[in-house]
DNA sequence: CTCCTTAGAGAGCAGTGCTCACAAACAGGA
DNA sequence: TCCTGTTTGTGAGCACTGCTCTCTAAGGAG
């Protein structure tokens, strides 16, 4: 193993990134659904067979293609998040919501590959949980560093059943040391409001009722706020 | 036009919900991805190219199978909640909410099929509407009730932006007669909050956190109830 | 009984994912 | 430098897909 890549290895790297790319576009012009090797391989100049060399199976490539976009989406997030002033918590949740927005209507076929329907039979791999956690940081961080502050103000809410106590301690070890349990199970609410709202804004429920959704965006993302304790500006 | 159906037209009906039952047996087996216009022929012994007859393409047959799936959330969610005493209004949001993610899991590759990612360049059709909105019909009088009763709280929140102030007097006009639009609004978070966490659960975005769910569910389903003004018990 | 509509059959087109045997190109050791 | 094993790319081929077309054979209404 050599510090200089061979030819080989070069040429094998530029190829895999084309036949992603390649398979990107297509899945941005036309949908997942679409997605066909075979056209990737006529785009690039290939034999359909050669993809195999770089994928084992469609699946594969497709499985490439959602890592990125994790990546992608976590990178957008962290980069608007951290252009908030460190003491301003609110502004930070406000922030990391409004880059979740902004990224998946900027980028929807890609936002419909992570939280759209997995593919049937399909299970996410390993290499997937690393990616997919990094907006998920940002959170945890957020609320750590109001926690250690002593910004975040009490809420009234249920009691913890012990099962989710636990769950949440789990999480705060992971992402949010020191935060209580009591506020991690209500940022997980607030969390799956925030994707949940994305997701309907996409995929056309909000159609009738809250479409354009810019400020009902705002009011949800206000309430949220409220609901894990986040100071108020 | 007879009363009466003809031969032709009963044979018709049979075999079109025959058709639907062999395609919804197959996306309940593998997925909406694997569903097969000549697998379903194959099955029903009829050659392929008749069930054109019935279904103008395999979208068409996706749709009605899509159709069906709303009006089977609709009743169960509706059947449920009915059984609640109309006075327990808190009871009947609770029931609402179990209702939904007991389906899901229960069919959850007809859950995937209505909130997953939408087929790209598919466009729900006009009929989907009604069937969709069930569910929501059922929040929207359970809402109408308590208000009637003078039971939903005040809640501190932020306050509407005209435009979604707006927007949530045309929901109420639609189906909640009277309630306030600041109550409403609320309740478009609590019914987006709803969906993402079924639908995190059901595509494994809890897997790590709050998996399983059910504690957490039933925290999330109060913290919401709160959100509402729902009364206490 | 006639005539028109409709249901079904079967061949065929253009496309798909994926496999396999084969031939080049490359990389590293002798 | 040659030689050998590994990688890469090829093209044919299999089994499948959605969908269209033409043709035949059944209803059904007058």
């Amino acid at each position: 193993m050599n510090a200089v890549r061979t030819a080989r290895q070069r040429a094998r790297d530029e190829l895999t990134s084309a036949i992603k790319a390649e398979a990107l576009r297509q899945v941005v012009a036309e949908g997942p659904q679409r997605l066909s090797l075979r056209s990737i391989a006529r785009e690039l100049g290939m034999a359909s067979s050669a993809i195999y060399r770089y994928f084992p199976s469609r699946d594969d490539l497709l499985t490439a293609l959602i890592i990125d976009a994790y990546d992608s989406l976590g990178a957008a997030v962290e980069d608007v998040e951290s252009h908030v002033p460190r003491e301003y918590i609110r502004a930070r949740w406000q922030a990391l919501c409004a880059g979740v927005r902004t990224w998946a209507r900027q980028r929807s076929q890609e936002y419909a590959l992570i939280f759209g329907s997995p593919v049937p039979g399909y299970r996410a791999p390993e290499e997937t949980i690393a990616p997919a956690s990094r907006v998920a940081v940002v959170l945890g961080k957020l609320l750590a560093d109001g926690w250690a502050a002593g910004e975040l103000r009490q809420v009234q809410a249920p009691p913890l059943r012990p099962g989710l106590a636990e769950q949440a301690e789990g999480v705060a070890t992971a992402i949010a040391p020191d935060v209580p349990s009591e506020v991690l199970a209500r940022a997980l609410v607030a969390w799956t409001q925030l994707f949940g709202m994305v997701s309907f804004e996409l995929f056309g429920h909000l159609v009738g009722s809250a479409d354009p959704a810019d400020e009902f965006f705002e009011h949800a993302v206000g309430c949220m706020a409220d609901l894990m304790g986040l100071p108020a500006e």
